[in-house]
DNA sequence: AAGGATTACAACCGCCAAGTT
DNA sequence: AAACTTGGCGGTTGTAATCCT
């Protein structure tokens, strides 16, 4: 027997969610908190398949999603991920809270791919992440220069929001100010009364957000991502690297354990790695996914 | 100016795993 | 145990904007 299609084919609506629509669908997950996706299109009276109006929301509606351009250290992560995990979308966009995994698939097709392979044709992988792209540790700032940023945003302005539908760009971000706005004058109760509490973790910003959020973990499915985490880390763990005397990731990784005081649970080694600079030379070692 | 080519990204599709009945 | 439901994931497509000739 076939899985039945999640909802009739008949009279649903295809394409661009249009503002109304938004409004709809936020307004019913205010009152009804995200999930049970397959009773929205009917309460709501949306022309659209549960799983559109789920896509909608995780994508591009939830509160604390960052629009945009990418960050050169965001973008720096996103390759190294890349090529830890490959194609891992969700478990890299984990480790990028404010960024949905359509959003960095769709960067690292449109973008990234294109960028490293161009790089990659003319160095070695060596010199590609050695003087090419980190030629700057500290900041770890990609090299732009090289074609100027019209290399990696050849169709957009400096300002760089979706020029083809800037105005509803704006409706759409402004639905989700809104619901952070109300997620933060709610009255905070336990994490299980408000529809938002998965979504609040991850609205923080700063660069102790990833920390935060593994700290925080609490929930059965933060559960799975820390196993997730943990089986990450074993692939990448000293002893899994070769030479790991000479490997800064080891050197680096360990210290980081040492530093940990017992109050606190220590920090993800693969994220120690992408926070910490002086690992940035480990990816020499690290082969380039076969998507390459 | 026109129209074909290219680019970027929102949205869809199909598969899968886990949960529920 | 089997059937069914639900949600998550990665790959792919459709289309509007922009570029190029």
């Amino acid at each position: 027997m076939g899985r039945p299609p999640c909802c009739e084919k008949v009279g649903i609506k295809k394409g661009p969610w249009t503002p109304e629509e938004d409004i709809l669908l936020v307004s019913y997950i205010q009152q009804h908190g995200p999930g049970n996706w397959r009773s929205v299109p009917t309460n709501t009276g949306l022309l659209r398949c549960s799983k559109s109006c789920r896509l909608r929301w995780t994508n591009y509606l939830r509160p604390g999603i960052k629009r945009g351009n990418f960050t050169p250290h965001e973008e720096g992560m996103i390759i190294h991920l890349q090529a830890l995990l490959g194609n891992k979308w969700a478990a890299i966009a984990s480790y990028l809270p404010q960024r949905t995994d359509n959003d960095i698939k769709n960067y690292w097709n449109t973008h990234l791919k294109k960028k490293l392979k161009s790089v990659l044709d003319h160095s070695t992988t060596s010199e590609f992440f050695s003087k090419g792209f980190f030629n700057d540790s500290s900041t770890r700032t990609l090299d732009f220069d090289s074609s100027s940023a019209s290399c990696f945003y050849p169709n957009r302005s400096s300002t760089a929001t979706p020029s083809s539908s800037s105005t509803y760009y704006s409706s759409a971000e402004n639905i989700s100010r809104l619901l952070e706005g109300w997620m933060r004058s709610s009255p905070k109760t336990n994490d299980n009364d408000n529809p938002f509490h998965f979504d609040e973790k991850q609205s923080h910003c700063g660069d102790s957000m990833v920390s935060n959020q593994y700290r925080e973990m609490k929930t059965e499915q933060d559960e799975n991502r820390v196993a997730s985490m943990k089986e990450i880390e074993s692939m990448v763990s000293p002893e899994n690297l070769n030479n790991s005397k000479h490997n800064n990731l080891g050197a680096s990784c360990e210290n980081n354990n040492n530093n940990n005081n017992n109050n606190n649970p220590p920090l993800s080694f693969l994220e120690k790695w992408l926070l910490d600079d002086t690992c940035v030379q480990v990816v020499e070692m690290m082969p380039l996914s076969p998507t390459f």
